[in-house]
RNA sequence: GGUCUGGUAGUUCAGCUGGUUAGAAUGCCUGCCUGUCACGCAGGAGGUCGCGGGUUCGAGUCCCGUCCAGACCGCCA
């Protein structure tokens, strides 16, 4: 061994013993006739001293000449700090060095090695292996790594098993954009790398491992986002012989043992909501539940008095933010700017003043001033709060407000990173209407089974059959879908023919889990987790990408490695393909 | 595919309606300093203002194009 000890675990207790640290030069505070070196690992900070008279010349002159991010190894005596710092756990000693190798010297680094670095984002991603010295990057690694063990830890008690599935896979036309390998051996043949090892965890239902779990890797060839990257990971999950009843208890079961045992936060029973509703009273399929501000609907107390934009309206709709009365008409020319931006879409933004003295002031007066007061009941409005009024056709308002809904919490403070509110969304729409397609689309997946009593509008109003699907949301991300699955060939071969798939086309896509049906196939069901989004909500992080030790940038890059890339001549010939 | 924001010293940024030699902080180098811990003090070096074109007497600044980065919309069964 290199070292006797690490630069984070030497104590007061360790005084007068001689040891051997090994690590990286953090910084050095030279006083002349006083050299002290903080000499850093993974496991913390030691601060090495060098004094005049006391160390050897040359000795001395070593420590001076290594530099920032010097591997250096060092030996020594455990000595008790004339001042100490209270700010390390090593603060109290510091080691009076008697020998020094340089193990590496280093150039210096493009940025700081410090919490926090003076580095870019794009900097730091050239040099993320510096950029994981840092600690608050490796302390989300840590994280990371202490979520899976937890996950690890519960679903083995609850007699999961951890089963590889493969890698190269088949390319299927549904859902995301797949990524594609070509193949040496056939030419003009493709595997797909695995958007979710969806059809294998059904496979193992089937073969009789009724509780599957994988963290696994999953590639989805789309467009990027702060917390979306084209290779990911999930927590995949599939269980035989349960109820949607069992499949929610469960998981909720490993999100409350995550949340106990990660951040030690005792998360409360995970209420549900019908997907109906959330679309009601938030606009959103995943709702921040860490404050209320629910929408209230006051269609009905708006019409019959010429405004046009209200008459015209499918909904009028809108929220009441606590306290913001006062608002300026500045500070609401930026609220109706915000919902007039082209991504949100809003024609215009309506306001209700509810003023402290009880007065009421709109910009509508000239058509509801006898109205307002109506309008405050129904919103159950205190004096001091600020109604905010959006109208037109109902499923885009209710998006357009929940836009809005989400900034009046965040000006309001109501959406603390340290607090968790989780809930199940159930009963989704099985289908979903695709207007470049021209076609029903499966809202989760084509393996979805339909609430059996909604059955038969399938043929009539598809778009109105629930799904047995159920999402988690913890403080409006979605953390994890998933539904109870079709296990029949038959309902299995309604659902694709109604997604537009030909028998033939069904049968080559997916013929190997319609045959596989047939040869005693239990009711199952299942669910995946966001495994990189879950990591980055307990940390407290919008971007997943701190998270991951090597993500891709927003173009789907990674600019330390420089990939994608090209490839030589050579190899495209062999694999039998033109560029 | 689209919208928006940014690109100036090693790094993070400032640089107004176009106008002398492009600044600050930090890092780096040199010197001084016996209890520092973001040490301090003094001095110094460091710039093709992303790239290409245009407007102008004159462009870091205005216009067009392009590249790169970030956020978002579309997309993400």
């Amino acid at each position: 061994m290199l070292r006797t000890h690490t630069c984070g675990e030497l104590r007061l207790t360790d005084v007068n013993k001689q040891v051997i640290l090994a690590g990286w030069v953090q910084r050095q505070r030279d006083k002349g006739s006083v050299l002290w070196i903080d000499l850093r690992d993974r496991y913390g900070i030691t601060q090495l001293i060098f004094e005049e008279g006391k160390t050897e010349a040359n000795l001395f002159q070593a420590g001076r000449s290594a530099g920032r991010e010097y591997v250096i190894q060092v030996e020594g005596v455990v000595t008790e700090r004339l001042s100490k710092n209270d700010k390390i756990l090593t603060g109290e000693i510091e080691l009076k060095v008697t020998k020094l190798t340089v193990l590496n010297a280093a150039k210096l680094p493009p940025f700081t090695i410090e919490d926090d670095t003076d580095g870019g984002d794009d900097l730091r991603m050239k040099y993320r292996y510096l950029d994981l010295r840092r600690t608050p990057v490796r302390e989300k690694l840590q994280l990371r790594h202490k979520m899976a063990q937890q996950t690890r830890t519960f679903l083995d008690a609850q007699n999961f098993i951890e089963v590889e599935t493969p890698v190269l896979i088949k390319s299927t036309p549904e859902g995301a954009r797949d990524f594609v390998v070509p193949s040496r051996v056939h030419h003009g043949e493709f595997y797909a790398l695995p958007q979710s090892p969806q059809t294998f965890k059904q496979l193992l239902m089937v073969s009789g491992f009724d509780r599957y779990y994988q963290i696994v890797k999953c590639f989805r060839d789309e467009d990027l986002r702060a917390d979306r990257q084209p290779e990911f990971t999930q927590i995949d999950c599939e269980m035989a012989f349960i109820t949607q009843e069992d499949i929610l208890n469960t998981f909720e079961g490993l999100i409350r043992h995550l949340f106990k045992n990660v951040k030690g936060i005792e998360l409360p029973s995970v209420p549900r909501m019908k997907y109906d509703e959330a679309m009601r009273l938030y606009g959103s399929d995943k709702p921040d539940t860490r404050f209320a501000m629910e929408f209230v609907e006051i269609t009905e107390l708006t019409k019959g008095k010429n405004f046009p934009v209200f008459e015209s309206a499918e909904m009028v709709v809108g929220i009441a933010a606590t306290g913001c009365a006062e608002y300026t008409r500045k500070q609401i020319d930026e609220l109706t700017e915000f919902v007039k931006r082209p991504q949100i879409g809003a024609k215009g933004l309506v306001y209700v003043q509810y003023k402290a003295d009880g007065s009421l002031k709109s910009s509508v007066d000239k058509f509801y001033s006898e109205e307002l007061k109506a309008w405050a009941t129904k919103f159950n409005a205190q004096p001091g709060d600020l109604i905010l009024l959006l109208a037109g056709e109902t499923y885009t308002t209710r998006k357009q407000l929940n836009e809005l809904r989400l900034l009046m919490g965040e000006k309001l403070g109501l959406r603390d990173k340290n607090k968790f509110s989780a809930l199940w969304v159930l009963d989704f729409p099985l289908l979903e209407w695709n207007e470049e397609s021209k076609r029903f689309h499966a809202m989760h997946h084509p393996f979805t089974s339909p609430k059996p009593e909604d059955i038969k509008l399938l043929d009539t109003n598809p778009g109105d059959v629930r799904a047995n699907a159920y999402d988690m949301v913890i403080n409006g991300t979605e953390v994890g879908g998933g539904s109870i699955r079709i296990h029949d060939r038959a309902t299995q071969q309604m659902m694709f023919s109604h997604l537009g798939f030909t028998e033939e086309e069904a049968k080559k896509q997916f013929g190997f889990l319609m045959d596989a049906f047939e040869f005693g196939a239990p009711p199952h069901g299942g669910i995946a987790f966001g495994f990189d989004r879950l990591c980055s909500l307990f940390g407290g992080a919008d971007s997943i990408r701190d998270f991951i030790a090597f993500p891709k940038n927003n173009a789907g890059r990674d600019v330390m490695i420089d990939t994608p890339s090209t490839i030589s001549n050579e190899q495209l010939k062999e694999l039998g393909i033109k560029v």
